[in-house]
DNA sequence: GATGAATGAGGCTTCATTCAT
DNA sequence: CATGAATGAAGCCTCATTCAT
């Protein structure tokens, strides 16, 4: 008897799946995409080789899955806590702040999305049209964000473009060096810098 | 009879080697450091798989070498272009037009590069270490520049590690923004705008 | 359900393992350990080349348990042989007609063993220690007996290590003659002479 | 000029190849045929690769020339030593004596010469044939004496191809205790152990 | 559904042989 | 004659995928 749309059968699966994200995340993240054997992710889900193939019909199919997974949780959250601050140079900052907190929390995510992102890889397209397109939709975020900053005249008037796109990196290489264990400050100190650089790279001003 | 200190031998055998470490880029840009095949390497340099192995001793190896060697011609470049100018603006100028300018010749390296320092896996350290070095190497003369900057009290006094660091991955988004084909603008363009971006983020006042 | 103490799945991985272990001896005996290729065992034992590595976790441990395996069961059959006769001289003819009978069923055995603890070449010591073991057990085997001989002085006083190795060797070479095809003997006579030849060799008078 | 039926370039050729057949000896004792690589026996011979192909022409037929070559000065040893004892006991004590000093000072070619009777692999029988009969010559020195001790009634009646095999294998099988350094006996005190114990066995009375 | 034994294509590396110098 | 760089076939091993239980 289905409850709320989804049958027991649909819970199981669903959280089976969880599982099994997860655990490819970990082990993709560690390995990369050719490194990572089916059988690790298997065994890091707690299940057989065999049962990845009830769910997933091969090794990209989950590769992808567990990206997109990541993907579509991380621009939920984005969309939520920029909405509701208020003023532009608030939002940027929920921005960060939502950013650097996700990765923290999901480390293993970062690490395919990023070398994702940063190898542009040929892959089949019709994986990686998906993924792209949540890409982009995060950086529309920001993108909307700074034009809203240029309606209201708070910031200089710059290819919104290339700033979402640069704002967009330097965060990610304030991550990437807090992962790396390079930087030991702390997260609000990091968030502060960043806000504080990239506000006066674009403030009218 | 040597010339120059060279056998023929020598220019041949260097001559192979720089064949061998372009295919190598190209290959390991296009897929990876594991997906990548010996063979895929050999074809590309025009040459037998056992060949390969006359120059070095395992696909490890190759790979080490190949971005070495882009490292080494890279900072060679870096420092020469920023000893020419003068002042700390068009020093900044000029680190960036040299990296944009050399990435834009050198596409291959540019993924296997942005790849391996992303990454973090853990590496056979005696590898590492030489391009670890070098990475540190290139990263520094950006840090001299803005140290130079802040003794002439023309930048805010600010975190030099940071800043280097985020100097370093702006440019980096730019470059990928290039290479992927998202920015069709101009190079020039791109560059005074990374210019204007930075200068304002760090500038005194 | 087990039964036995064994499940089926415990009774088919042994079948499995004994066919892996005759093939391999097959396929060692007739070019030697470097010689033989995997996928010739493989083949030989009727699976695909990637089954043996379930089995074994490579070429090498496939070899020691080939020759282990034989060493063992040729060890078992020579005590309970020689135990289950009375006089010295009777069990000397035990001893003799074991091991020709046995190597007469198992010939690709004992291409391997004849070469292994001919060649004295150096392998891994932690796979030879075993089997060294075992080849001493048994050369002990006919040490034991002679040792019995002394004692009731019917045999002569001489180095018992020695004695042992050199009829430990007269057999070998008649095993070997007879597997050569070059004599076409009755294994009985073979025996017959093997124990006159000893016996006038060691006995008191 | 020819000398002796011999010119300069014959002398060098001779010595060259002498050269490369102990070379051979030496790698080919180290690791059996499949394990010895070309590049080695050139290396231990102190010449090119390539110049091995000017005087043999494939990994095979040096192998089989090093055995050969061995073979025939061991043969031609094993006459004149045997021819120049009177007694039968003699001349069997010459026999073993002169095979214990030949393997004691070449000791690599015990090694592949005992790997190769022993193996009867199945090889190409062109080169075969010739080893073949070399190794029956020798056989055949111990048989002659045995006839001979037949004759003067002096030993029992036994089949001569029998015995003479036995105590060839009986006296490698010393040989192979030395070399292994089971035995640190004195090699004389060794010729007298075999000499007695053979000679216990197949004398009369 | 779940399992994991079996498969075989594909990858890295070695090495006998050739050939231009 | 002598060399050793180049070749490519062949070997060991891994692992994504299938399928009988």
């Amino acid at each position: 008897m289905p409850v709320n749309g989804k049958t027991k059968h649909d819970v199981v699966t669903e959280f089976r799946n969880a599982e099994i994200l997860e655990a490819a995340r970990k082990v993709f993240a560690r390995n990369g995409f050719r490194g990572a054997s089916v059988e690790a992710i298997a065994q890091e889900a707690g299940i057989a080789k065999g049962t990845l193939y009830l769910y997933y019909s091969s090794k990209t199919e989950i590769y992808w899955a567990a990206l997109k997974n990541g993907l579509v949780a991380l621009c939920q959250e984005l969309k939520k806590q920029v909405e509701a601050a208020q003023e532009v140079d608030d939002k940027i900052r929920a921005y960060l702040t939502t950013k650097l907190s996700y990765f923290e929390h999901h480390r293993d995510f970062f690490r395919i999305y990023y070398a994702e992102f940063g190898n542009a890889i040929a892959h089949p397209d019709e994986f990686q049209k998906d993924c792209r397109e949540l890409y982009y939709q995060q950086l529309c975020i920001l993108k909307d964000i700074l034009a809203e900053g240029a309606r209201q005249r708070r910031t200089r008037d710059l290819n919104l473009e290339s700033i979402a796109f640069a704002v967009s990196e330097v965060t990610r290489s304030a991550i990437t060096q807090r992962l790396l264990g390079h930087s030991n400050t702390d997260m609000q100190e990091d968030i502060e810098f960043l806000c504080d650089f990239i506000w006066k790279g674009i403030a009218r001003q």
